[in-house]
DNA sequence: CTGTTAGCGCCTTCAG
DNA sequence: CTGAAGGCGCTAACAG
């Protein structure tokens, strides 16, 4: 069967509309119950039936309109994975791309198309309010949502599945979330800072906004105990170099009794060793600086950091799962959590 | 108004389904055929009827439902943008999300939802053919189509506007592209080496699948001129770090005489940096290195980049804007191809 | 096993 | 200005 058959695109040059469920059911002569019958898997169609739909389907080009098998079906098929993306200069984090392969993945295995939605405007919110209540898709994979989001209002109401990617103190977002184990990994690579003899340590925390930003704040905390000391922490307003910068620059009068300083993530980590350097201090030596994410950029700075792992692709995957569990009918918990492991990755940073 | 209204939500909890254009109708005490027509907008409409119908839809949370509100119009007001990734271990690029948020901005300020598709295994541009067929979307912006892809073919039939990111030589799609003067930004890129002294230039070519490598590659070609010496030319096989590492490992016997690599990107660039570094050449002073796209990681390399520089909002927006010129109908000719400039940015690494 | 038929929720003439 | 009615393309329940 070659793509192309001239007689075939002849035929469709005089017949210029898509030909529906009707048409095959003429060409096949049968009526179309039968076809719809064969083209949803049903047994009873006998195999001569069968066979003359196919040639028909095949002959006359014929896809399913999907609209009218949404209307009628009353399920669309589709999972959108919506995301929020801060501002219109923030693109799409390498993680959450990530993710989505991996939703896309199983959701794809599972029959469903999964399609990915922006939110980064107070107009784009409102647009996905409709669309969420327009029974647009089948279920929602929700990506960092803030604890105050406008977006999350939109999603109050829904009577579909939803899966969020981040845990959150929100109690009316009765929706389960599959997060990393962010307090655990800070704890554990800032025990590993201090095994390794750094005592001082300072910390700079991620946005306020974010939820992931205090899960990780308290897992340093956890391991500095009574150490804990809240000069030596920077709250940064955002996840990006800058910030990083900005911490170092406030850290500055204490630098010489500071020998460990713990990042939020990657960027905030190269960021603060910029600075460092312009200060004329030297990592690790001087000082070691810790990431989190393992990000692709953790690999391009100098020194590569020593940074806390996390399977973006397993979170996406497991978010899809979890959503399919609930799609086919298994109930889940509200307020169910799955927190997903992180490792420690030694480079040279710390 | 408050999102949540104790009563309301008693109301759904003891009717649980959504409800329809009929319900409002015997709130507000019309028939449906005028609520649809104050839904669409139209004049005809008394203030009287408005205002009831306005509240009958306040009270019951009413939201017009997607499915069949396509299939009675025959369209979605929704655009897919496709974008194709190599592998699962591949991410989406950045330039590729900045094109996202550029054309989901001028997309939704025209009415129209962008859901964006992954396409990244054979079971997926299958699934994504039958999408395509099925009058899923009222237009397609294809991101990144290699030459000979499968993905294309699903789109030899379809009826509907389609807009493309990258000039191709494939005759049988007849779909306007929107594309970077990739040509252009190399020649000229290059031609800044060369009025820096450097004259003994190597290059590294993108892989062969996709038409902007060879575009750069001209451009390179234009500018050298008879002084083009295909010894001096590698072919990577992807856009990534490693190939610009293999290119600067198989040039290494005539490195001696060479001041100069013009690379077909920044990734690469980076890698044929790194590896120079490891050999003992030192960036610019031994050998200058120029990259191609200005991504974050120009920045964020030592030395810094200098490269050409392209707009990837732009890109997005410039799609989305001759896509909806399609979609209003204006005839656009099937080979259309628009440019969108460049600018060399002068960092540290030439 | 197969034809018939009643919707799915909404838009759009067509009368009135 | 508004009610009534046919149809968008397909599914599913019901006879036969």
């Amino acid at each position: 069967m070659t793509t192309k058959q001239p007689s075939t695109m002849s035929t469709m040059a005089t017949a210029p509309k898509k030909p529906t469920i009707r048409d095959v059911a003429r060409l096949a002569g049968v009526s179309y119950g039968t076809v719809s019958r064969y083209l949803n898997g049903n047994e009873h169609v006998s195999k001569d039936a069968a066979e003359r739909i196919a040639a028909a389907i095949e002959q006359s080009h014929y896809t399913p309109n999907k609209a009218a098998r949404s209307l009628a079906r009353q399920r669309t098929q589709t999972v959108a994975l919506i995301i929020q993306v801060e501002s219109n200069e923030t693109m799409v984090q390498a993680s959450v791309s990530e993710a989505m392969v991996g939703a896309n993945q199983v959701l794809g295995d599972a029959g469903y198309q999964m399609v990915t939605i922006i939110a980064n405007s107070d107009e784009s919110t409102q647009r996905i309010t409709q669309l969420v209540n327009s029974d647009f898709a089948d279920g929602y994979l929700l990506f960092s949502l803030s604890e105050d989001d406008s977006l999350a209002n939109a999603f109050l109401n829904v009577r579909r599945p939803v899966v969020r990617s981040e845990i959150s103190d929100r109690g009316d977002l009765p929706y389960p979330a599959i997060d990393f184990a962010n307090r655990d990994g800070q704890r554990a690579i800032t025990r590993y800072l201090l095994d390794n003899g750094r005592t001082r340590l300072a910390y700079v925390c991620g946005p306020g906004y974010s939820p992931t930003a205090g899960n990780r704040l308290d897992g340093f905390k956890d391991a500095v105990g009574d150490d804990y000391d809240e000069r030596r922490v920077y709250y940064a307003d955002d996840w990006e170099i800058t910030s990083g910068e900005m911490a170092a620059v406030a850290f500055q009068p204490q630098l010489d009794r500071i020998d460990g300083i713990v990042c939020a993530n990657d960027s905030i980590a190269i960021g603060v060793i910029n600075q460092l350097a312009r200060f004329g201090y030297t990592t690790p030596d001087d000082i070691a600086v810790t990431g989190f994410d393992d990000s692709p950029l953790a690999l391009l700075v100098n020194p590569k950091l020593t940074t806390v792992r996390q399977d973006s692709q397993l979170h996406g995957r497991a978010m899809a799962e979890t959503l399919l569990r609930m799609l086919h009918g298994t109930a889940i918990e509200p307020h169910h959590v799955e927190l997903l492991p992180t490792s420690i990755v030694k480079r040279q940073s710390a």
